[in-house]
DNA sequence: ATTAATTTGTGAAAAGTATAACATGGGGTG
DNA sequence: CACCCCATGTTATACTTTTCACAAATTAAT
């Protein structure tokens, strides 16, 4: 299938969220006009978006929640259930690797490491316990798990992720400040990036 | 000053970051080739991004670290201190309000709410205590907290963003899986919805 | 002083996205 | 069944954003 645009797949993940909580408040039935509604986007636009994958709906009647969900499942890969290592055990590793959320959408945290000596051996979740950062290498050489989520000062991000992509990682969500050169796919999550944003409009008032 | 487009201000704190770093490394020229190359885009984007607030540089000679940074640093509004409230102290509101960087940018976290009687009174950070979110609207009439962070569980984003807005408060990044009906501007950083659309493009392997 | 090598700033072109518009199919009602 | 209403899927249009291309400015070298 064609490429996918950036865009596109975000709103299908938020689509996903929004499916979700629908189905637990046993709605059955959703047009995509209700949905533009609770996302605040133009209703052609959803359309748009799920005909990049095919026709989901049924025309007069909306699109099945339960049926829609399962599709944009498939589409996103969320059916495999992905394998996650956390390198950095600080403030957001630590958050990360304790955030219910996550594990709900299939993604299994299976490691946390460190280099500090004070963190390693230290418990961080009832299944997490800090690794040696000298341990990374053989860890997931042995478990081949396929994402990493760099929570790791700037300066060390970087050659890091040179090194997992070496040692097969599929994938990175880096919370480090920097621009990776690996060429594997990278989600760039800089918190102090969405504060600054935020600043710029509230100083101009205007989104 | 006419309306900026929101990916040219997200690249704005980009470069910001980038320029700190260089200044760290007291290097004091750069040009838009040096700065494209750091963060993978190409030059012609960050000479036309930094136009749209005037002339910054020197042609034949390229950009001051110092005075760029200064320049966008003005732009973005972070000349001002901001003062921040979190709600919610779970892992990611707790995370945030021990996150060091973030205060390094001129952001002073001045309080963090929860509703939970457990956690209410517990210390999260050398100057934080957990407070109530009864005192919520007291606390921020009286302190006048211009933005706030949503680290709540989804169904109770939403009143309580309508709420902040009422309330004064000029910004939110809401961190809740949740779409917002406030019409102050808003940063959405929904962790999810990375992992998910980091997902997809480990799959098709293309980006 | 002229030439060559840089690098900016910008208007024009290209690429990428979002919105609008509408034909088509489906369901309900009398 | 004939009619009307509804909502999709899709083509066409409008808009946004990125990239290109080049004139103008600066420096260094001959």
């Amino acid at each position: 299938m064609s490429r996918i645009p950036k865009p596109v797949v975000r709103r299908l993940a938020v689509y996903y969220r929004c499916l979700e909580r629908l189905q637990q408040n046993k709605i059955e039935k959703v047009s995509s006009k209700e949905l533009s509604k609770m996302l605040k986007i133009k209703d052609s636009q959803v359309r748009k978006d799920l005909s990049f994958f095919g026709a989901f709906g049924r025309r007069g009647v909306g699109y099945s929640v339960k049926e829609l969900r399962e599709k944009i499942r498939e589409i996103l890969g969320l059916n495999k259930q992905w394998s996650v290592i956390i390198l950095g055990a600080g403030n957001i590793g630590k958050a990360l690797a304790r955030y219910k959320q996550i594990e709900k959408d299939n993604f299994k945290i299976v490691a946390i490491f460190d280099s500090d000596k004070r963190k390693i051996g230290t418990q961080v979740s009832q299944e997490l316990i800090v690794k040696s950062i000298e341990e990374l290498d053989e860890f997931v050489v042995k478990n081949k798990p396929e994402i990493a989520v760099l929570a790791v000062p700037a300066e060390v991000a970087n050659p890091l992720a040179e090194k997992l992509e070496k040692l097969g990682i599929r994938g990175i969500i880096c919370f480090a400040p920097v621009t990776l050169t690996c060429s594997i796919p990278v989600e760039y999550v800089d918190i102090t990036v969405f504060f600054k944003t935020l600043v710029h409009f509230i100083s101009r008032n205007t989104q």
